[in-house]
DNA sequence: CGGTATCCCCTCTGATACTG
DNA sequence: CAGTATCAGAGGGGATACCG
């Protein structure tokens, strides 16, 4: 996300907008968190990779037959980054068949609960939310298509 | 409609699932949920969006503002995106200075406390995550650019 | 003021093939 | 088993220009 293009643009919105007023509803580190941990597990597969590893630590396979559909590219690069950001931790044991396991760090225990709710939340209202997409797709069939 | 997770496995799920591994595999729609909310929110803009509205009504212009960064392109379409969830509703008043009002809907503040406990959870714990960021980025350069 | 329409790049993602 | 490398397509998102 996020193109760096240079940002000249960015930076120059920001102090227009600090220029013409407070206008602090929201905080801007609120604003920065929220893209940051969106950017962090907004993607495809963060999120579903920590709810299959929240019962226990699986091994790179497991992985793939829990989430289906993700490729092996994604599944590798997801891990990846969730690792690096201390959420899953990694263990290689040297065995000759070559054996690694994937665990929820208590950091990303804590996402997971987040993501709980978040889950708890759609399931309350995902009926309420199609229909009302229907009622508007039927509406404004114009602009009804995403995904 | 709140499925707990492991309450309803079936007899021959459980054996099988014992078999390959130490964790039953998520439940499909557990996963579809997640894919779905994601795909709702877990966009660039749309959070940003709903928390900027949470205090109170505001136009397109203020949504501009307060929003540093976003295109009038990205504005448009997350908004209209978000009303025709039933997130967000708009309301256009005819008058000789077009004026439009857009605001938080209950299933739009609904959203937000969800979104609260994530910018919760980011505030808490950002400063970890970034430790852990720099140090996997000094431990293994080579695959540390994100964003 | 409150949008729409257009162009275009960049990133994410998947498919496929190969390696230790 | 557990990855890595490369290619290609789709779509998100920004810049810009234009309209009621």
């Amino acid at each position: 996300m996020e193109q760096t293009r240079e940002a000249k643009a960015t930076g120059g919105a920001e102090v227009v907008a600090a220029a013409i007023g407070p206008c602090a509803a929201i905080p801007a580190d609120r604003m920065a968190f929220i893209r940051e941990v969106l950017d962090r597990v907004g993607d495809k597969w963060s999120l579903l990779l920590i709810a299959v590893l929240e019962p226990g630590p699986l091994r790179y396979t497991g992985l793939q037959r829990q989430v289906p559909g993700i490729s092996q590219r994604m599944l590798t690069l997801t891990l990846r980054q969730l690792q690096q950001d201390g959420l899953v931790s990694r263990t290689a044991y040297a065995e000759v068949p070559p054996r690694v396991e994937y665990t929820l760090t208590p950091l990303g225990r804590g996402l997971h609960e987040i993501a709980t709710s978040l889950v708890g939340w759609a399931a309350a209202h995902h009926d309420e939310i199609r229909e009302n997409r229907a009622r508007a797709m039927s509406a404004q069939p114009s602009a009804g298509a995403r995904g």
